[in-house]
DNA sequence: TTAAACATAGACCGATTGGTCAAAGAAAAG
DNA sequence: CTTTTCTTTGACCAATCGGTCTATGTTTAA
């Protein structure tokens, strides 16, 4: 861990007492000192260096950015580099590399986007009130031009198909929206505003999966209509369910 | 568009009773000549080579498949290659470039599979019966862990967003699905399985949403109780639509 | 058989990929 | 000041990217 233990010259050359004695001496002395090398070799160093010049978070959301409009396997470390602003060593010193960036502009995303689903579903009230404002102001969103969808889904249509990891990660992201959803329609037909009958839990599935459906036919729509008549189409769902 | 007439030597050495003439007679046959020398360009040649040694629409499928798998920015040219068993050369021969060959797979994958939906929904009997056949036979697909998704919702997701050609593409793509749910419920209303208040066009354009949302969870999905409550919720709206 | 027209395999291209490394600079403790 | 630790810049790497092209068949009309 130090390069003063790694410099080859400063093992024979440092101890003048030693001179002369046999490598067994040496072995001796570094195993009654192992403990002492290894904690001392940990400590933490007396002088330190300049701080980073950036913000991490900023800087992975400008990450996040790209990684959404492009998708993953479209973005190259040069234009990352540039819209992040940072040089590639700090890149790579700061976020591992180009997947485990990925990975934590996910994660940035579901603490933003699905945790504000989260807060507007949860909101005091009627909960299918919530959901009829989340979904308007969905519809809103991605019936803009520069409309990008949603970050989850574009990531989960990119991910190979045989790779588990990325999977198991985007499920556990797009379980929070179902969750989100589910509570909302749960507290619902608690309160009466659902049915007894109807299933909350298919529901809330049906929700997320709507979501994500809407987010990606926004994508490539030049109208605002079709994302208007799905949440139209969706909403009516709920006056007789 | 012939090697004949690309070969300097030919033109002036072809023509014996030319001799000595001025540039000016050159220039008065040809333009006599014209169109009979643009007819002979194109004429079919005398001779011709071997036929090709694969089926393109067969090489075509397989490269369809890999596009569906790992996505358009995913997919190297040798891979495509080993997977569609040609060289590259005949890969650029007959489909052109990458771009185009991925837009002719997205042609085949809409020629097949949105074909399919189609000739689903427009079976004779109950309409709103052929559209929960088919909700069912898409659950069951995206349920299988190896399902892909849509080719389509893959690609919307991994379209950049400031490639309005490959947009309008994929737009009209869906839209074929899209039509297809709108004939199934128009008809629908028309012989009373849904209400005359239904907006037929705004449910269409929800199934075929939903359709979307549940390719895209499939693909990350480990068990099939995700699909299987997005589709129960889904055909549960039309009983009371 | 000859020669034109095709298809094939594979070498080759510059550009770009994700990733590493050495040299230089800056901050802070001694 | 010096020294140590940290950051930053930018050069550099092998590998791969999409795409081209030459050399070598292979087929068929003349």
């Amino acid at each position: 861990y130090s390069p003063k233990l790694a410099a080859g010259s400063g093992v024979s050359g440092g101890f003048a007492v030693a001179e002369g004695r046999g490598q067994e001496f040496f072995l001796a002395v570094l195993n009654k000192n192992i403990d002492r090398l290894i904690y001392v070799c940990h400590m933490p160093s007396m002088t330190r260096g300049p701080d980073k010049q950036f913000d991490p978070d900023a800087v992975l959301e400008k990450a996040m950015q790209v990684f959404w409009a492009k998708g993953y396997a479209a973005t190259g470390l040069a234009e990352l580099q540039t819209r992040m602003g940072i040089g590639r060593k700090s890149l790579y010193d700061t976020f591992g590399n180009k997947r485990q960036l990925f990975i934590k502009a996910l994660q940035l995303y579901s603490d933003s986007v699905v945790g504000q689903i989260s807060v507007e579903l949860d909101k005091k009230g009627s909960p299918l009130g919530n959901v009829r404002r989340l979904m308007r102001s969905l519809e809103e969103d991605h019936s803009l031009p520069e409309s990008m969808g949603c970050l989850l889904g574009v990531s989960m249509a990119q991910c190979r198909s045989d790779d588990g990891e990325m999977a198991g990660i985007l499920r556990h992201h797009i379980q929070r929206i179902e969750e989100a959803f589910y509570r909302a329609f749960k507290r619902a037909r608690d309160i009466g505003e659902l049915n007894r009958s109807t299933n909350t839990r298919d529901l809330a599935r049906l929700f997320m999966g709507i979501a994500q459906g809407l987010a990606l036919v926004g994508r490539v729509q030049d109208a605002p209509s079709v994302p208007r008549s799905i949440v139209n189409a969706a909403l009516a769902i709920l006056k007789s369910a």
